[in-house]
DNA sequence: CTCTGGAATTGATCTAAATCAACGGCTTGG
DNA sequence: CCAAGCCGTTGATTTAGATCAATTCCAGAG
């Protein structure tokens, strides 16, 4: 793996301000490889051997227990994963799956925490990342924990549509099934509670949504930086 | 403050690595203060101007949106709360207050964040310290995605029961309100929770119980260490 | 173009959990 | 020592959401 072939990924927050030559080590060291859709990548249990970077395509991280499943996020280009596993060099908390044919880079957890241990820069930019991923985390934990399946969505369908330029319209990143496990509440359900949001000017077109009365939607979603904020 | 007063918070993974003379102008800067029960330390939303240490007493971190309050972790001796924020020199996402009459060392942001910027092994030891953080809340997230509320409590108390021994006995950290928001119910859930439990040993009195039938509680908990393992 | 299988929707029903209400018991302060 | 109030429990009821079942919709394969 040559540097100079990955220009976005050197561009990440995680990688741009460490050294070129431990750049350099980092990329010669990983593999650049395609993955077909629906591939298990890692399974949660196992011990963190790699650290991904999504450059392409999409990846789904999910959760299993005692024969039941959720979804616990989606990542994509370029988005990087289980970096906390990686550096603590444990196991892995979450599965992670493909969910279209996907290119991504793993980097052996070894030279991470290796060129964690010399670099400055890059352990300082770990902080940065992982306060983030907490961050993140713990939002979603609020959201789910104070809020109901309806407010869950129409708050979803806020970030989205500003996420996507806030036309009016948006679409869907992910399959119904998908967003549903995400939003914590069953494919039924969340079909259900589309219905429940049309009095509120939301109008499904397979996953393209058109949000015709922002101010009603709002004034029921009370959306909420503290959970909602994509940064804050 | 002198850092000769409080060996346990030098002892903290997060501050041991560090050279004693950044150790000490951290403790220069810091106030330990005493604060009665039932006092909101900090109110999410508000810029994060310090670092908590938890020295004597406990704190209880919870979240607001919509006027509905839900309880997201306790802090104990001697534990810290709101790294992250601290950090990212951001605000914070929780609120916190005392449960009791509380001992607490605060360390100003800006110190934080300067001795993070010039010691590099400071940055290390919070590198790990936020991993577990990360860690932590991602499996409390699984754990209220993927069980039911009689499930989680049958965990909870079999990790009460670990961490306070094994012997059959355990005393309940916090009152049962708190515990009920704590596992995301109300508490009314949690007393009938106790009661569907009644048939796999478990017996309440006040806040002691006692597990008289452990390989049952655990045939129906199914504990996993990738959910309830303290370090895993 | 048609066939087929998965995704999504809809309806009916069931269940977990929240809510509302009442009560007992323990603590606390006068 | 008694009164007041809060905590926890219990019962009755409602509600949100899950489950089960049937049907429709749609995209991709042949």
């Amino acid at each position: 793996m040559r540097s100079s072939d990955l220009p976005e990924v050197r561009s990440l927050e995680l990688f741009e301000s460490m050294s070129d030559s431990n750049f350099e080590a980092l990329m010669q060291a990983a593999y650049l490889q395609t993955f077909p859709a629906q591939l298990e990548l890692i399974t949660e249990g196992d011990p963190a051997d790699f650290l991904y970077v999504v450059i392409e395509g999409c990846v789904e991280l999910f959760a299993r227990t005692n024969g039941r499943e959720s979804t616990m996020g989606m990542v994509r280009p370029v988005g990087t994963f289980i970096l906390a596993a990686v550096l603590k060099d444990a196991v892995y908390l979450m599965s992670a799956r493909t969910c279209q044919r996907s290119k991504l880079l793993m980097v052996p957890s070894e030279n991470i925490r290796d060129i964690f241990q010399r670099d400055e820069a890059f352990a300082r930019a770990i902080v940065v990342e992982l306060a983030n991923c907490y961050r993140t985390v713990v939002k979603e934990h609020k959201d789910l924990k104070l809020r109901t399946a309806v407010e869950r969505l129409a708050n979803r369908l806020l970030r989205y549509h500003t996420d996507q330029g806030g036309t009016g319209m948006l679409e869907l990143p992910q399959d119904k099934r998908t967003l549903a496990s995400l939003l914590g509440m069953t494919p039924e359900n969340l079909s259900r509670a589309f219905n429940t949001l049309k009095p509120y000017g939301v109008v499904v077109r397979g996953n393209k949504i058109s949000l015709d009365d922002l101010e009603a939607l709002s004034t029921l979603a009370k959306p909420n930086p503290l959970i909602d904020g994509r940064d804050t």
